[in-house]
DNA sequence: GGTAGACCTGGACGC
DNA sequence: GCGTCCAGGTCTACC
């Protein structure tokens, strides 16, 4: 069955897949030559589907390998509608981009939305998973926790879930640091499965949350595992871009475009960017970077 | 509040 | 093939 969903314009599918990094971790499989994102998601009810996503006139259409119940349809519309950050007006950051040489491509190309998973868990822990470590070493994580831990689909067996905070909580520290090569991060992401699973977390909220931006990124960064890097990068994809995700990439590109290579730090990377106030991230993040 | 050292892995490198 | 070193953010202990 099809579900063809509407964003608000302008809107491209492509640029939103080629966001960020995403669309190369599990259980997305990005098809660039026919444009399609498939990707498998465990309802709520703990059936497993696959979805495969495209661009449509307006916005997206979503393919399912089965017939869903009410219920089931509505979940998958708003995880659709969460991954392709669909209902985002990005307008007001357009109208101060057009004003800078640096950012002028963005708005032509609608440029703006980065690629969500179907739930901010899976977020959260593919954050946690990038960080101290290389982007192989990421790919290969993600790849072992859902080989190892994702609920298969029925129709195919090979192609698996994220796995859910109830799957990874069942879990224990020395088999996750054993089958998936987690490293330290094992107990972190084992302790936000937990806090999740049991309730005492309720990390969805987040993505509606009335808070101001630093309130919820010290509810974040409450969270062990996410720091300061980790916790911009998440509210980037909860569409609050008061923070700029500095890594050690950041620090490489504001050196050379300001610092003639001089070794920079996080004031260095936050004050390149702090006169695009609730746009910083945004701004930091699409930038024409010298190549 | 700021800082040093530990955490863990894979990859690069030298032998 | 083996050993060593390094890069990558965050946590904890300490000052």
């Amino acid at each position: 069955m099809d579900l063809i969903l509407t964003a608000h314009p302008p809107f491209s599918f492509r640029a939103l897949v080629r966001s960020h990094g995403w669309a190369q971790l599990p259980p997305f499989d990005w098809d660039e030559q026919r444009g399609v994102l498939k990707t498998v998601s465990e309802l709520e009810t703990g059936r497993v589907i696959a979805i495969a996503l495209r661009e449509a006139p307006d916005g997206v259409c979503a393919t399912i390998d089965a017939d869903l119940g009410a219920d089931e349809r509505e979940e998958v519309a708003c995880q659709v509608h969460r991954m392709c950050a669909l209902d985002r007006d990005l307008s007001a950051f357009y109208l101060r981009a057009r004003r800078e040489p640096r950012l002028a491509h963005v708005e032509p190309r609608a440029l703006g939305r980065l690629l969500c998973a179907p739930t901010l868990f899976e977020d959260t822990v593919k954050t946690i998973l990038t960080t101290n470590t290389a982007w192989s070493g990421t790919r290969r994580m993600v790849e072992a926790l859902v080989a190892q831990f994702g609920a298969p689909l029925q129709s195919d067996p090979a192609g698996r879930a994220f796995p859910s905070p109830r799957r990874l909580a069942d879990s224990d520290e020395p088999t996750l640091r054993r089958e998936t090569r987690l490293g330290y991060r094992a107990p972190f992401v084992l302790a936000l499965a937990n806090a999740v699973a049991s309730g005492a977390l309720d990390l969805e909220s987040f993505r509606s949350s009335p808070l101001p931006t630093p309130e919820l990124r010290r509810e974040l960064l409450a969270i062990k595992g996410l720091g300061p890097y980790a916790a911009a990068s998440l509210l980037m994809l909860l569409g609050r871009y008061d923070y700029v995700p500095v890594d050690s990439w950041a620090r490489r590109l504001v050196s050379e475009a300001w610092h003639d290579g001089e070794p920079v730090g996080p004031p260095e990377v936050e004050a390149a960017f702090a006169g695009w106030g609730e746009w910083r991230a945004l701004a930091y993040w699409f930038w024409d970077w010298p190549r």
